[in-house]
DNA sequence: CGGATATAAATGCAACTGCATCTATATCGA
DNA sequence: TCGATATAGATGCAGTTGCATTTATATCCG
């Protein structure tokens, strides 16, 4: 059951490669004073719909992270004003995160360093027909 | 300065692939009663030298490990017996990480698991030719 | 209706990471 | 040779993660 060379060289790339570029990221955005891209995730998945407000539950679904790790993310956010918890009419046990005017704000800063250091740290070293086909790639191992 | 979609679409596929992938594989071998990929990486490296030992800066090289981590990761290896630390004739601020027998076997022990959860995580998604194509697009991410 | 079960979210705790700092030893240059 | 600087590795601490458990509310079924 020894996988073969190729698939242990690709997943070894893999790894390193998304290592690297995430490390790169992270520290362009800290350099900014910005908070870390986990943040960005949940801003990015609010302010895409319309009210601009989900439930706790559908953030995690979208983002993959695991439920106590968003709860404490969602109180550090809170206390930076950038989303707000309100309680969910019809359910007792729900509530809605929102994004706040600041939330929004905040997005769109990280967003500026953020797409800068999207395209030095993958744009510069991958022309768009190759992008493509790794994006192919990948979407077959997450499925 | 905006990256295009591709290049956005690809650098999201990244994240997400890596982390579906490294958590099936982390789980497979916590199911397993094993330590986590990272110890499987240093006994790797370790038994992949003639005489089974490096310094620690030469495991940071190869591993990616941050010097504070690797520092730790070996205390907690070396208490369960996998490695052992030797003084370094020639440099008194140096050591020899040594890997012990029984590092020896729990990287087999490890490596079952991992290439069978490899495999079936990686291997049953992508053809070989498909794997190759991944990887050379990967390697010019981390350069 | 009322007890068993399920679901939404929070909390406690241990492990791990990043980061700054510290200690000890080496090296370099006046 | 000696003081300044650099390097190897360890340590302290705050922030984060994973995991198990808890709390509160819903739902389901006899």
């Amino acid at each position: 059951m020894t996988p073969s060379t190729s698939l242990t060289r690709a997943w070894i790339r893999l790894m390193r490669a998304q290592r690297v570029v995430l490390g790169a990221i992270e520290q362009d955005l800290k350099s900014a004073g910005l908070p870390p891209l986990g943040w960005y995730d949940v801003l990015l998945e609010l302010s895409r719909v319309e009210a601009g407000r989900l439930r706790p539950y559908e953030i995690e679904d979208r983002t993959l992270l695991a439920q106590p790790n968003l709860s404490r993310l969602l109180d550090r956010m809170e206390r930076m004003s950038l989303v707000r918890r309100e309680a969910f009419a019809g359910d007792g046990r729900g509530q809605w995160v929102v994004i706040t005017e600041a939330g929004r704000v905040m997005r769109e800063r990280m967003w500026v360093v953020y797409a800068a250091s999207l395209q030095a740290h993958v744009g510069a070293k991958l022309a768009d027909a190759e992008a493509d086909g790794l994006a192919d790639l990948l979407a077959k191992l997450s499925r």
